[in-house]
DNA sequence: CAGATATCAGGTTGACTGACATTC
DNA sequence: CGAATGTCAGTCCACCTGATATCT
């Protein structure tokens, strides 16, 4: 489930994109996305094209249909983090982001092939 | 592996215990826990003996050999754990730990069975 | 040719559910 | 009796490895 929100926010965030980057973008690998897209594409939230430029890639896109569970997945998401930081202030909230934040920023880059 | 060493320090933590409080503690499934200790059991590492107070339960215990290989994945754990805080002061450590701390208290006993 | 891309098959882990027999 | 305990079977998702065909 969290592999379909992050491709559904992936698509709308980097727009028309191959299988490839995406994977990429995301740090998910390839197959669990040609697998994930199967059901994306099946289920109308997500479309596969010819990339005219490049006839190894397929240009992903977000279809109005998935735009609109990833609105309805966004507010799931929201809700869900808010309860989650519902002990902590807005300070407090910002700490932790900013804590976590440099932590993922460090360690970027390693240990990606 | 995660659920092998969650196993084994709770043993050293909670000493002779049964499987289901085991569980309790841990928050891990108690099927999972079956398997896990089967394997744990095989390789000499932990311990089931009747107990005597109430047939229906197993008491566990950690083996020598447990215990030695706790030591190894204490130390594996602790490098792990220094690698990925490296970029933090011993100040901000303690910060993200307290915030991260108070997450988990205010939410224990929230949707535990 | 080497390299990138998409796809598929398969294996492993941990999370979870449901059933069952035994014991309290 | 209801409730707890240990066990087993099986599903589900994510992680990961490899192999293959196509295209640059």
């Amino acid at each position: 489930m969290r592999l379909r929100y992050a491709i559904l926010a992936g698509l709308e965030e980097f727009g028309p994109i191959s299988q490839a980057e995406l994977s990429r973008r995301l740090g998910v690998d390839r197959g669990d996305l040609v697998k994930a897209l199967n059901e994306l594409e099946a289920e109308g939230m997500a479309a596969r094209s010819a990339d005219p430029s490049d006839r190894r890639r397929n240009s992903l896109q977000l279809t109005p249909d998935g735009a609109t569970a990833l609105i309805r997945l966004d507010a799931l998401v929201g809700s869900a983090q808010t309860r989650l930081l519902a002990p902590l202030s807005s300070d407090e909230r910002e700490q932790l982001n900013s804590l976590l934040q440099r932590l993922l920023d460090h360690h970027d880059g390693h240990n990606r092939p």
